[in-house]
DNA sequence: CAAAAAACCGACCGTGCGTCGGTTTTCTTC
DNA sequence: GAAGAAAACCGACGCACGGTCGGTTTTTTG
Protein backbone atom coordinates (compact mmCIF):
# COMPACT_ATOMS: atom_id res chain seq x y z
CA UNK A 1 0.00 0.00 0.00
CA UNK A 2 1.52 3.65 -0.84
CA UNK A 3 0.62 6.35 1.22
CA UNK A 4 2.48 8.53 -1.33
CA UNK A 5 0.52 10.05 -3.86
CA UNK A 6 1.96 11.05 -7.13
CA UNK A 7 -0.35 13.14 -9.31
CA UNK A 8 -0.23 13.66 -12.44
CA UNK A 9 -1.45 16.70 -14.25
CA UNK A 10 -4.65 15.24 -15.96
CA UNK A 11 -5.30 13.67 -12.02
CA UNK A 12 -4.67 17.32 -10.71
CA UNK A 13 -7.35 18.63 -13.04
CA UNK A 14 -9.76 16.17 -12.38
CA UNK A 15 -9.33 16.70 -8.21
CA UNK A 16 -10.00 20.44 -8.71
CA UNK A 17 -13.32 19.68 -11.01
CA UNK A 18 -14.32 17.53 -8.08
CA UNK A 19 -13.75 19.95 -5.21
CA UNK A 20 -15.56 22.18 -7.76
CA UNK A 21 -18.48 20.17 -8.26
CA UNK A 22 -18.65 17.72 -5.14
CA UNK A 23 -19.93 14.56 -6.93
CA UNK A 24 -19.79 14.43 -10.61
CA UNK A 25 -20.17 11.13 -13.38
CA UNK A 26 -17.74 10.79 -16.21
CA UNK A 27 -19.75 11.97 -18.99
CA UNK A 28 -20.25 15.47 -17.41
CA UNK A 29 -16.42 15.46 -16.32
CA UNK A 30 -15.57 14.62 -19.79
CA UNK A 31 -17.31 17.52 -21.11
CA UNK A 32 -15.91 19.74 -18.63
CA UNK A 33 -12.11 18.82 -19.22
CA UNK A 34 -12.13 15.97 -21.15
CA UNK A 35 -13.19 17.81 -24.72
CA UNK A 36 -11.00 20.74 -24.11
CA UNK A 37 -8.20 18.33 -24.15
CA UNK A 38 -9.40 16.32 -26.99
CA UNK A 39 -9.35 13.33 -25.09
CA UNK A 40 -11.41 10.20 -25.02
CA UNK A 41 -14.16 9.27 -22.40
CA UNK A 42 -12.14 6.54 -21.96
CA UNK A 43 -8.86 8.82 -20.68
CA UNK A 44 -10.80 10.29 -17.92
CA UNK A 45 -12.39 7.27 -16.82
CA UNK A 46 -8.77 6.15 -16.11
CA UNK A 47 -7.86 9.30 -14.68
CA UNK A 48 -10.86 8.97 -12.07
CA UNK A 49 -10.14 4.68 -11.41
CA UNK A 50 -6.78 5.94 -10.47
CA UNK A 51 -7.30 8.15 -8.30
CA UNK A 52 -10.49 6.30 -6.68
CA UNK A 53 -7.36 3.17 -6.24
CA UNK A 54 -4.91 6.04 -4.51
CA UNK A 55 -8.08 6.44 -2.22
CA UNK A 56 -8.46 10.14 -3.17
CA UNK A 57 -11.50 10.18 -4.45
CA UNK A 58 -14.99 7.81 -3.45
CA UNK A 59 -17.43 6.59 -5.68
CA UNK A 60 -20.88 5.12 -5.53
CA UNK A 61 -23.27 3.39 -8.16
CA UNK A 62 -25.81 5.62 -9.19
CA UNK A 63 -27.89 3.46 -12.07
CA UNK A 64 -25.12 1.90 -14.00
CA UNK A 65 -22.43 5.09 -13.88
CA UNK A 66 -20.32 5.81 -10.69
CA UNK A 67 -20.58 8.99 -9.15
CA UNK A 68 -17.64 9.87 -7.86
CA UNK A 69 -16.40 12.34 -4.82
CA UNK A 70 -13.54 13.70 -3.21
CA UNK A 71 -12.93 11.64 -0.36
CA UNK A 72 -9.91 14.05 0.89
CA UNK A 73 -10.39 17.81 0.39
CA UNK A 74 -8.03 20.19 -0.66
CA UNK A 75 -6.88 21.11 2.21
CA UNK A 76 -6.17 18.34 3.28
CA UNK A 77 -4.32 16.69 0.28
CA UNK A 78 -2.54 20.28 0.06
CA UNK A 79 -1.26 19.65 3.83
CA UNK A 80 -0.04 15.68 3.37
CA UNK A 81 1.79 17.14 0.03
CA UNK A 82 3.45 19.87 1.60
CA UNK A 83 4.59 17.51 4.59
CA UNK A 84 5.50 15.13 2.96
CA UNK A 85 7.88 17.59 0.48
CA UNK A 86 9.26 19.22 3.66
CA UNK A 87 10.15 16.16 5.34
CA UNK A 88 12.19 14.90 1.93
CA UNK A 89 13.72 18.24 1.42
CA UNK A 90 13.41 20.74 4.31
CA UNK A 91 15.33 18.21 6.80
CA UNK A 92 14.44 17.41 10.31
CA UNK A 93 14.54 20.92 11.95
CA UNK A 94 11.27 22.86 11.04
CA UNK A 95 12.85 26.20 10.64
CA UNK A 96 14.05 25.71 7.18
CA UNK A 97 10.28 24.81 6.35
CA UNK A 98 9.49 28.36 8.47
CA UNK A 99 11.56 30.83 6.91
CA UNK A 100 10.61 29.12 3.25
CA UNK A 101 7.11 29.27 3.90
CA UNK A 102 7.12 33.00 5.65
CA UNK A 103 9.56 33.94 2.30
CA UNK A 104 6.41 32.77 0.36
CA UNK A 105 3.75 34.19 1.88
CA UNK A 106 6.07 37.48 2.18
CA UNK A 107 6.00 37.17 -1.54
CA UNK A 108 2.47 36.38 -2.59
CA UNK A 109 1.78 40.09 -0.68
CA UNK A 110 1.60 42.51 2.65
CA UNK A 111 -1.67 41.10 2.87
CA UNK A 112 -0.96 37.54 2.81
CA UNK A 113 1.90 37.64 5.75
CA UNK A 114 -0.71 39.49 7.78
CA UNK A 115 -3.17 36.74 7.10
CA UNK A 116 -0.57 34.57 8.35
CA UNK A 117 -0.19 36.73 11.43
CA UNK A 118 -3.92 36.39 12.30
CA UNK A 119 -4.19 33.12 11.72
CA UNK A 120 -1.48 32.20 13.89
CA UNK A 121 -2.01 33.74 16.48
CA UNK A 122 -5.67 32.90 16.83
CA UNK A 123 -4.27 29.16 16.47
CA UNK A 124 -1.83 29.93 19.66
CA UNK A 125 -4.78 31.60 21.27
CA UNK A 126 -7.11 28.73 21.23
CA UNK A 127 -4.14 25.90 22.16
CA UNK A 128 -4.83 27.36 25.48
CA UNK A 129 -8.63 26.71 26.27
CA UNK A 130 -9.57 23.18 25.70
CA UNK B 1 14.49 24.03 -20.43
CA UNK B 2 12.99 22.87 -17.93
CA UNK B 3 12.66 25.39 -14.33
CA UNK B 4 10.62 22.19 -12.87
CA UNK B 5 12.76 20.34 -10.67
CA UNK B 6 11.62 16.52 -9.97
CA UNK B 7 13.73 14.98 -8.08
CA UNK B 8 14.15 10.88 -7.37
CA UNK B 9 15.52 9.69 -4.15
CA UNK B 10 19.33 8.98 -4.77
CA UNK B 11 19.21 12.82 -6.24
CA UNK B 12 17.93 13.74 -2.50
CA UNK B 13 20.37 12.24 -1.40
CA UNK B 14 23.31 13.31 -3.30
CA UNK B 15 21.81 16.91 -2.75
CA UNK B 16 21.50 16.79 1.38
CA UNK B 17 25.05 15.05 1.11
CA UNK B 18 26.32 18.46 -0.60
CA UNK B 19 24.97 20.62 1.67
CA UNK B 20 26.60 18.62 4.43
CA UNK B 21 29.84 18.98 2.98
CA UNK B 22 30.09 21.52 0.69
CA UNK B 23 32.40 20.92 -1.56
CA UNK B 24 32.58 16.81 -2.94
CA UNK B 25 34.19 14.46 -4.82
CA UNK B 26 32.66 11.60 -6.62
CA UNK B 27 35.11 8.79 -5.05
CA UNK B 28 34.18 10.36 -1.39
CA UNK B 29 30.18 10.84 -1.93
CA UNK B 30 30.31 7.24 -3.54
CA UNK B 31 31.72 5.81 -0.71
CA UNK B 32 29.50 7.80 1.58
CA UNK B 33 26.17 6.91 0.01
CA UNK B 34 26.99 4.45 -2.41
CA UNK B 35 28.70 1.95 -1.07
CA UNK B 36 25.81 1.48 1.76
CA UNK B 37 23.44 1.29 -1.23
CA UNK B 38 25.58 -0.94 -2.84
CA UNK B 39 25.34 0.73 -6.19
CA UNK B 40 28.32 1.81 -8.55
CA UNK B 41 30.60 4.61 -8.72
CA UNK B 42 29.11 5.38 -12.18
CA UNK B 43 25.27 5.38 -10.96
CA UNK B 44 26.94 8.20 -8.21
CA UNK B 45 28.30 10.03 -10.87
CA UNK B 46 25.06 10.23 -12.84
CA UNK B 47 23.12 11.44 -10.24
CA UNK B 48 25.30 14.17 -9.91
CA UNK B 49 25.70 14.65 -13.24
CA UNK B 50 21.90 15.24 -14.01
CA UNK B 51 21.41 17.71 -10.74
CA UNK B 52 24.72 19.53 -12.33
CA UNK B 53 22.30 19.60 -15.65
CA UNK B 54 19.34 20.64 -13.94
CA UNK B 55 21.85 23.81 -12.42
CA UNK B 56 21.48 22.47 -9.09
CA UNK B 57 24.50 21.69 -8.65
CA UNK B 58 27.92 23.86 -9.95
CA UNK B 59 31.44 22.12 -10.24
CA UNK B 60 34.91 22.73 -10.83
CA UNK B 61 37.67 20.91 -12.18
CA UNK B 62 40.56 20.09 -10.10
CA UNK B 63 42.84 17.82 -11.21
CA UNK B 64 41.05 14.95 -13.13
CA UNK B 65 38.29 15.18 -10.72
CA UNK B 66 34.99 17.23 -10.85
CA UNK B 67 34.28 18.95 -7.28
CA UNK B 68 30.68 19.61 -7.10
CA UNK B 69 28.99 22.16 -4.71
CA UNK B 70 25.63 23.27 -4.32
CA UNK B 71 24.19 26.14 -6.33
CA UNK B 72 21.14 26.39 -4.23
CA UNK B 73 20.66 26.30 -0.47
CA UNK B 74 18.60 23.73 0.93
CA UNK B 75 16.10 26.94 1.94
CA UNK B 76 15.56 28.20 -1.78
CA UNK B 77 14.96 24.56 -3.13
CA UNK B 78 12.42 23.93 -0.16
CA UNK B 79 11.28 27.38 -1.29
CA UNK B 80 11.07 26.80 -4.75
CA UNK B 81 9.32 23.14 -4.56
CA UNK B 82 7.03 23.99 -2.03
CA UNK B 83 6.13 26.74 -4.20
CA UNK B 84 4.86 24.74 -7.17
CA UNK B 85 3.16 22.32 -5.04
CA UNK B 86 0.91 25.12 -3.79
CA UNK B 87 0.61 26.99 -6.85
CA UNK B 88 -0.57 22.91 -8.24
CA UNK B 89 -2.89 21.86 -5.36
CA UNK B 90 -3.65 25.00 -3.68
CA UNK B 91 -5.30 27.10 -6.21
CA UNK B 92 -5.41 30.69 -6.13
CA UNK B 93 -6.24 31.89 -2.99
CA UNK B 94 -3.71 31.57 -0.57
CA UNK B 95 -6.06 30.47 2.20
CA UNK B 96 -5.69 26.91 1.82
CA UNK B 97 -1.80 26.82 1.54
CA UNK B 98 -1.68 29.21 5.11
CA UNK B 99 -4.06 27.16 6.67
CA UNK B 100 -2.35 23.76 5.75
CA UNK B 101 1.14 25.58 6.58
CA UNK B 102 -0.23 26.44 10.16
CA UNK B 103 -1.74 22.90 10.76
CA UNK B 104 1.59 21.52 9.91
CA UNK B 105 3.40 23.49 12.29
CA UNK B 106 1.05 23.30 14.84
CA UNK B 107 1.42 19.41 14.87
CA UNK B 108 5.18 19.85 15.04
CA UNK B 109 4.58 21.02 18.36
CA UNK B 110 3.73 24.15 20.66
CA UNK B 111 7.19 25.88 20.24
CA UNK B 112 7.32 25.63 16.15
CA UNK B 113 4.17 27.30 16.61
CA UNK B 114 5.54 30.10 18.57
CA UNK B 115 9.25 30.24 16.11
CA UNK B 116 6.19 30.81 13.39
CA UNK B 117 4.69 33.69 14.77
CA UNK B 118 7.88 35.45 15.56
CA UNK B 119 9.43 35.06 12.88
CA UNK B 120 6.45 36.21 11.25
CA UNK B 121 5.80 39.58 13.21
CA UNK B 122 9.54 40.37 12.97
CA UNK B 123 9.48 40.05 9.33
CA UNK B 124 5.94 42.47 9.12
CA UNK B 125 8.33 44.91 11.44
CA UNK B 126 10.84 44.56 8.79
CA UNK B 127 8.39 45.84 6.15
CA UNK B 128 7.97 48.99 7.48
CA UNK B 129 11.33 50.31 7.40
CA UNK B 130 13.33 50.68 4.64
C1' DC C 1 54.48 7.51 -23.78
C1' DA C 2 52.12 4.21 -20.64
C1' DA C 3 49.26 3.48 -16.74
C1' DA C 4 45.72 5.13 -13.90
C1' DA C 5 41.96 7.91 -12.76
C1' DA C 6 37.94 10.08 -13.90
C1' DA C 7 34.44 11.67 -17.07
C1' DC C 8 31.36 10.57 -20.57
C1' DC C 9 28.18 8.01 -23.55
C1' DG C 10 24.75 5.06 -24.57
C1' DA C 11 21.87 1.35 -23.11
C1' DC C 12 18.49 -1.09 -20.39
C1' DC C 13 14.98 -1.57 -16.75
C1' DG C 14 11.11 -0.12 -13.80
C1' DT C 15 7.52 2.93 -12.70
C1' DG C 16 3.85 5.87 -13.49
C1' DC C 17 0.85 8.85 -16.20
C1' DG C 18 -1.75 9.61 -20.50
C1' DT C 19 -4.11 7.58 -23.94
C1' DC C 20 -7.11 4.57 -26.24
C1' DG C 21 -9.67 0.39 -28.55
C1' DG C 22 -12.15 -3.45 -27.68
C1' DT C 23 -14.71 -6.48 -24.40
C1' DT C 24 -17.64 -7.30 -20.61
C1' DT C 25 -20.88 -5.95 -17.34
C1' DT C 26 -25.01 -3.77 -15.99
C1' DC C 27 -29.32 -1.24 -16.73
C1' DT C 28 -33.46 -0.34 -18.79
C1' DT C 29 -37.34 -1.24 -21.40
C1' DC C 30 -40.35 -3.67 -24.13
C1' DG D 1 -36.15 -12.36 -20.39
C1' DA D 2 -33.97 -10.78 -24.66
C1' DA D 3 -32.18 -6.56 -27.23
C1' DG D 4 -29.91 -2.49 -27.20
C1' DA D 5 -27.67 1.13 -24.88
C1' DA D 6 -24.67 2.97 -21.45
C1' DA D 7 -20.93 2.56 -18.68
C1' DA D 8 -17.14 0.10 -16.53
C1' DC D 9 -13.24 -2.64 -17.13
C1' DC D 10 -9.12 -4.64 -19.12
C1' DG D 11 -5.13 -4.84 -21.37
C1' DA D 12 -1.76 -2.39 -24.36
C1' DC D 13 1.27 1.11 -26.05
C1' DG D 14 4.02 5.41 -25.83
C1' DC D 15 6.62 8.60 -23.29
C1' DA D 16 9.32 10.67 -19.68
C1' DC D 17 12.44 10.13 -16.14
C1' DG D 18 15.18 8.22 -12.48
C1' DG D 19 18.40 4.37 -11.30
C1' DT D 20 21.75 1.48 -12.85
C1' DC D 21 25.72 0.02 -15.19
C1' DG D 22 29.48 -1.47 -18.81
C1' DG D 23 32.50 0.10 -21.97
C1' DT D 24 35.00 3.98 -24.24
C1' DT D 25 37.25 8.32 -24.30
C1' DT D 26 39.58 11.93 -22.13
C1' DT D 27 42.76 13.78 -18.92
C1' DT D 28 46.49 13.64 -15.64
C1' DT D 29 50.53 12.29 -14.00
C1' DG D 30 54.82 9.65 -13.54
Amino acid sequence: MDNNPKLGDLELEVLEHVWQHGEVDIKSAHQDLGEPRGITHNTVQSAFKRLWEKKLLQRRKVGHAHLYSSKISRQELTERLVGELIEQVAGPSPSVALEAFVNLAERAGEDTLAELEELVSRRRQDRGKS
